[in-house]
This record gives C-alpha cells, sequence and structure tokens, in this order.
DNA sequence: GCAATAATCGAACGACCGTTTAATTTCCCG
DNA sequence: CGGGAAATTAAACGGTCGTTCGATTATTGC
C-alpha cells in the first residue's frame, strides 16, 4: 500500500494523484487508507517518513562503507548526494513538490526540518572544517558552498528528463556519473580556461 | 484579471489554485473566465504565454543596454539569468511547478520548447563560442556548463525561501547580488582552495 | 468450533471543482 | 432614444475527491 503510493508519488506526485488511484495500485479499496492512516494528510506523512527513513538508512550504509574517510572528501559529498538521489529518483520530485507546496503542514515543515537540519547542516559542518583544515577556499561562506553543491546535483534531475531530449542529453543509467564527474570537475577547478592547474 | 491569476500563481502556484479563487481576486464571476478563454487550459496557456513574453521583454531590455557586449561574457550571462528570477519571483515556482506535472498538455510542451529552444540554445551556442576562443575550458561539454550554471542560478530560489530562515540567509532584496557574487566566484574558480590565481 | 475482534468492501455523502446555461445588465450606434 | 450586441452574473450541472457508514468476510484466542 505505502509501496504502491510510493511508485504513483514518484511517477506524479503525491499531491495530484488521488487515493482511489493509489488504492487501485494497491490492489485495496479506498477506504482502506482512511482506516489505516486516518485522513489523507496522515497516509502522506506515513509515504514521507518511510521515504526519508529509507534515504537516511541508504546514505548511512554508503557513509559506513569501508574505505570512505579515506577518500576525497568533496568528491565524495558529491558521489553521495548523487547516489541518494539517484537510488530513489522520486526524491528529487518529493522534495520539489513539497517546496512549491503552500501553507504550512506539519508534514511539510517537519520534513524540510528534518532535510536542513540533518543532511544539509552536516554538510554545512563538514565544509567548514574542511575550510579549516585549508583544503577548501576561506573566502566563501560554507553555506552558500551548500547551496551551490546542492542545487549542482539537484536541479540536473529535475530539468534533465524535460530538456536532456531536445539537448541529446540521455538520462539513462550512465547520467548519474556523468553528473557526478561534471560536479567534481566544476567544483576543483570552475569553468573557465586557466594556465595554472589547482592543487 | 491576468493580472489577478499572475498574483495568485507566483504565490501558490497554477495547479493549485481554483478558478473561482482567481476570479473572486480579479472580482469577477468565474464564468468570465470561461467566456474570455474557453477552458481552464486556454486560460492557463494566456496566463504562460504573458509570462513568457514580459520576461523576453526584459531579457531584450538588458541584453540592449549599453555597455552590455563590453562587460565580461560569463559575469553578464549570471547577472542576467539572476535578474530575470528577480524580476518575476514567480517564474522559477512556474517552472518548476511544470516541471512536476505530468501528462504532456500542450501548454506544458509549448513552455519547456521556448524555454530549453530559446534561452538555452542561446546559452549553449554562446558557451560554445566563447569555449572556441579560449575564455572557458574547452574539456567540458557546453551544454552541462549550461545546465550547471542554471543550476546555479535558479535551485537556490526554489530552496531558499525554506532553509533560508533556518541558515540565517535572508532572502530579502540583497539575496540575488550575493547569489551573482557567489556564482560568479564560483564559476570562475571552483571551490578548492588553490596556490596558483586563475587566468 | 465459536464468539469476538480485526480487516475489507461497496455504496453513499458532502464538498469542491470547472463548466454551462439562461437571464440580466451594460454598452454602443443608427 | 431605443434596440441589438456584448458583457456579466447567479444558479445549476456533472464529475471527482476524501471520507464515512453499514454490512460482510477473514482472523484469532480460548
Amino acid at each position: 500500500m505505502l509501496q504502491a503510493a510510493t511508485e504513483l508519488a514518484a511517477a506524479q506526485g503525491f499531491e495530484t494523484c488521488g487515493l482511489r488511484e493509489i488504492a487501485a495500485r494497491a490492489r485495496v479499496s479506498p477506504a482502506m487508507i482512511s482506516y489505516y492512516f486516518g485522513d489523507r494528510e496522515g497516509f502522506g506523512e506515513a509515504l514521507y517518513k518511510r521515504a526519508f527513513e529509507r534515504v537516511s538508512a541508504r546514505v548511512k550504509l554508503l557513509v559506513d562503507a569501508p574505505g570512505f574517510a579515506e577518500r576525497d572528501g568533496l568528491d565524495e559529498l558529491v558521489s553521495l548526494h548523487v547516489a541518494a538521489l539517484t537510488a530513489d529518483p522520486w526524491l528529487p520530485k518529493l522534495i520539489a513538490s513539497e517546496l512549491l507546496e503552500h501553507g504550512a503542514s506539519p508534514l511539510r515543515s517537519r520534513l524540510f526540518r528534518d532535510l536542513t537540519r540533518g543532511p544539509l547542516m552536516a554538510m554545512i559542518g563538514w565544509l567548514e572544517d574542511e575550510q579549516g583544515a585549508g583544503r577548501l577556499r576561506q573566502d566563501v561562506d560554507a553555506r552558500w558552498m551548500a547551496i551551490s553543491i546542492a542545487s549542482l546535483c539537484t536541479f540536473p534531475f529535475l530539468i534533465l528528463p524535460i530538456v536532456g531530449e531536445e539537448l541529446g542529453l540521455a538520462s539513462g543509467p550512465g547520467f548519474a556519473e556523468k553528473l557526478v564527474a561534471q560536479t567534481r570537475h566544476f567544483l576543483a577547478d570552475g569553468l573557465r580556461a586557466r594556465t595554472e592547474v589547482s592543487r
């Protein structure tokens, strides 16, 4: 039931798909959703909670993988971000949907508190550590760094299904790797031509 | 009427606000919308057409401003992008809303064709020219450059109203300038600390 | 095996939506 | 001024949505 809802929400967003549709896909009656989750909002909350926990578990898995600490921090951060979004391709859409939603529903508030206080704050803290260690430039606010990194890693997932075809950029399985490579490149050296190579 | 709809759509997105609500704000009866625009889709089309034309006009104004060609191309590109989004703050939301919408409505298709074939293609073409002139690095696909620039300039508008408060970053009038500065910095040199300065 | 309880369903309810219709007002021009 | 066209409206229609209700079926504990 939650699985069916997740699939549907991934494809078209939670707000736009009706409870009847979800119930039909889960092969149950629409009344079951009210029975188990109370109302639509409670159902959505359960859905998002499950999603967030799945992503958290996946991130933890990657961070705890052997050899993680030895590799380059910035590169791994990018990989981690992209990997999390790739594993659950509906996540960017879900986040974006809620970004656009207005009126402070408790669900929405909680999701964003979780996201900002959790991954985002961790990322900023880590960036500041790297700045302190001299591995990242110190003339840029770590919070802005985090926003830029998140932008580079997230926004392409949103627009590529749309503009990718017209641009000749496939959004298939190789996309994530290309995105990681491009973003690493970009983060390291910018886009301008230069004579001296960094580091 | 279109004005009222634009204000409302800017605040909460076109898909989520009812025709009755728009009509009430414009102080007319809901029937007027059907009378003048046929159905909801026709109304949305008119709305988007007006929005796109307004943005186009504004961009043209900036490009035609005196001294534009003399200034640094990449910096101006960023300024232009951010200025277009700042002048109509609902534009990112509008685009994002439509990005998330599914089912190929003619409106949606047209909006994206306009956006990709217009500004995006122009940007890619210009980036390629700059690459050819040696001012931009040539080991990165111009299409990926364009995606990265668009990501850096657009995504912050989406997330800052949400995470800005918690991060202590105000989304007020100074935001656009900060974003431009940060993005220029970033595009030029990346984020890594370096000993040799570019160019 | 049999109550008691949980799970499930089809049908119906009320609310809201976009749209239509029929009637009324406003406007303009001969 | 008057009559026909355009503009505007309130009310109603059909449809979909989330939700509830009464009844039916499955599960469980003893």
